[in-house]
Order: C-alpha cells, then sequence, then structure tokens
DNA sequence: GGATTTTTGTAGTGAGCGATACAAAAAATG
DNA sequence: CATTTTTTGTATCGCTCACTACAAAAATCC
C-alpha cells in the first residue's frame, strides 16, 4: 500500500527482520524490565551488532517505545469493549479484570502489564517517561468509557479502575498464579455491586 | 544496655553517625528507587568517602536492608493494630486503606511505600529480594490479621488487601495527591460492605 | 562496469558503576 | 611514648554500560 516494503531500497538489503526484532525485545523488556536488559541482551537476542541495532532503531529507548506500542496494539486491553454499557457496571469490571488477570499471566516469564511496571521507571528518565504516556492514554479510555455510561464520578472510578489494574500486575509480578489474581479482581468488582455511584 | 554505645572502642572515631545515614540513605531510595541512587549519590548525601562508606555499611545493598528494615519500623503500616476485630470489616479495612493513603503521600518528593516498590526490583536481584522478603512478612501479618477475624477465605481477602496497597502505591507514584488515593481506598473498602464473605 | 548507497562486522570509545589499595590520621592500650 | 586498632582521604581498580568510527560487503542506479 504505502511505502513499507514496495520500492526496494538503494544499499545493501538489511540481514534481518526489523519487526520480528521488535517483538522480539518487547519479550525481553516484558521478562526483565527495561534498566535489566543490557544492549548487549539486546543484539545477542537478535543476532546483529550493535551497528546494525542503531542504524535501525536509533537508541535503546527508542526500540522500547516501539515495543511499548507494539504490546499496546497486540495485547492491551480492550476497555471500550470490555466497559461496554451494554453489560451491568460490576459485571463488566468483573470481566475487564479477569482479562487482565489472564493477559498478566500469559506467559509465566513476562509477567504483569509491560506499561505499568515500565511507568514505575527506574535509572532512564526517557524510558520511563515513554511508558508513563501510555498509561495516561489508558487512563484516558477507561475515564471516557465510564464517562460513556450512565454513572457520575468518572475521574474517581477511573482512578480505582486503573489502581486496581496496577495492583493485579503487580500481584502478577510477584508470582501469583491466574487463579488468585482472578479472584483479586472479581473481589474488585465487588464494590460496584447494586449499582454504587 | 548492650554494646551499642558503651566500651568505646579501639580506633579512630567515627566521624559520622551511622543511623543517621542510614536515615539518609532510606529517604534517597525512598525519593529515587534503589538502581536510580548512585554511590556517589550516597557518598555525597552522607559527606564520606567510599572507604568509609563500605566499612560501616559493608555494600550498597547491605546499606539498602538496613534502610528497609528502619523504613518498616518507622513508617510501616500497623496492619494488627488496623484490622482489629473490634471493628467491622469493611470500615476497618477503609481505615487501613486510608492509613496508606497518607503515609503514600507523606513526603512528596518520596512517594508509595518503599517496601512495594523496591520489591518490584530493577536491576539488582540481591536488593529485590531484600524488599520482597519484608513484602511477603507483610503478606503474612495481612493473612494472620485476617484470619483472627470470623471470616473465612483469608488467603484470598489477603491477597486483595495487598493487592490493593499496591495499586494505591503505584497510584502515588503516578502522582495522584492524598484524596485521590483516599477514594480509591474508600472504594476498595466496599467490596465488603454487608459483611461480604 | 563504475558510481552510489546502505548495511555489515570488527574493534573500540568515554562515562559511570560498585567496590578497593594504601598510607596517613586519630583514638585507646600498655 | 610506642604499639595497636580503626577510620579517614586520595586515587584509583576492573567492569559494564550505551554508543560509534571505520572500512569492507552487498545491493541498486546509470
Amino acid at each position: 500500500m504505502s511505502d513499507t516494503k514496495n520500492a526496494k531500497p538503494r544499499g545493501r538489503p538489511r540481514a534481518f527482520d526489523a519487526d520480528e526484532a521488535v517483538g522480539k525485545a518487547q519479550a525481553l523488556f516484558h521478562q526483565r524490565g527495561y534498566d535489566a536488559v543490557s544492549l548487549a541482551d539486546l543484539t545477542g537476542a537478535l543476532g546483529i551488532n550493535p551497528p546494525s541495532f542503531y542504524a535501525a532503531f536509533g537508541s535503546k529507548a527508542d526500540l522500547y517505545g516501539r515495543a511499548l506500542e507494539r504490546y499496546a496494539k497486540t495485547e492491551g486491553l480492550d476497555f471500550e469493549r470490555l466497559l461496554t454499557p451494554e453489560k451491568a457496571f460490576d459485571e463488566a469490571l468483573a470481566a475487564l479484570f479477569e482479562a487482565a488477570a489472564v493477559a498478566y499471566t500469559a506467559d509465566p516469564g513476562a509477567t504483569g502489564c509491560l506499561v505499568i511496571e515500565g511507568a514505575r521507571g527506574g535509572t532512564d528518565a526517557i524510558a520511563c517517561d515513554k511508558a508513563k504516556t501510555l498509561w495516561r492514554q489508558s487512563r484516558q479510555r477507561v475515564r471516557d468509557a465510564i464517562a460513556r455510561r450512565e454513572t457520575g464520578h468518572a475521574d474517581e472510578i477511573a482512578d480505582y479502575v486503573l489502581a486496581v489494574l496496577a495492583g493485579i500486575s503487580a500481584s502478577a509480578r510477584d508470582g501469583l498464579d491466574v487463579d488468585r489474581l482472578r479472584a483479586i479482581g472479581r473481589r474488585a468488582s465487588l464494590a460496584f455491586r447494586h449499582d454504587g455511584t
């Protein structure tokens, strides 16, 4: 369609698939966190040398940004669908938290949410900001999805929903299995039994 | 009483107060996290040189351990008191989460819980384990305090309580003010309205 | 086929990290 | 005062980090 692949480039062809590399990097960052993944780890996993890495991705933080976006697209929760006004709010919340519990334990070696854990930041402020930006977007989406329903207090409820997601993510990284996470989510949704503005 | 201060030591006296230094280190670790505090930061803040640092504390991770213990003693939540069986469970939970909201924003430059955030770990596995050990102790204390009440499901409820605390801590580090944290805690306690097994 | 363009592998760069070697300094001990 | 013990300051150590200089290699363009 656009220029992703057509019109073969001029110089020596790249010996690796860049998109595939982003996927591998995403997995590494998810497993160990940004700070604990070194450039040597990345180039090793990708089977390339540093110059190829920098020619393709610019910097470690830039690749992290691409990994975050890829994660959001491929594994991010569909807040709009899960918080559909067609379901009672407590049931919608239960479904959302259930989906989080499953997603955050899907890969036992890469638990929790890449965005949430990344937004807590470590050494690199730039990388942390990239995650925080995505996290803010999630907050906005959740807030809007809630506001689209009848309930008032959208901001307050969004704070709660995001805090619970952060709690489930933290618990997942702590090693709790999917059933215990599920129970946390079910319990958290009970706060909205009988409507419960 | 024992040997903390009596019987003056033999060699050259230390030129700084070690306990006070642990307090300063605790503040630094709480502000920036373990990985983001360098040895140069620590020795700079303490006004000492590396050899004095290592003679007194052994290693950066060891000092971190002492800072964690100091934090748990001086700023840790009193789970046993807050979860007293004398109050209805939802009210006790509300009080616990309220206390967390206040504690996690007491110092605007050092938000969240030092133990929870430390247990998420970054580069240093040893430091992370020290925080995780304290976090496990908290889990046990919460579980026991709940089990001491009538309710069954102590383990499941403890999972929920700790997840909420982690969520409040994460939200605090995300910049939410104390009132928004309070609202999260109040909301979370509603899961146990009308008893709620 | 020669010129151009881009990627590749080799081999490093400077900076920052946690941690130390060493000898002078400051105290108690005899 | 001489000895012993511990802390101190100076000046690093070795290592890992993210990142790059450079020239050979591999493709297209004319």
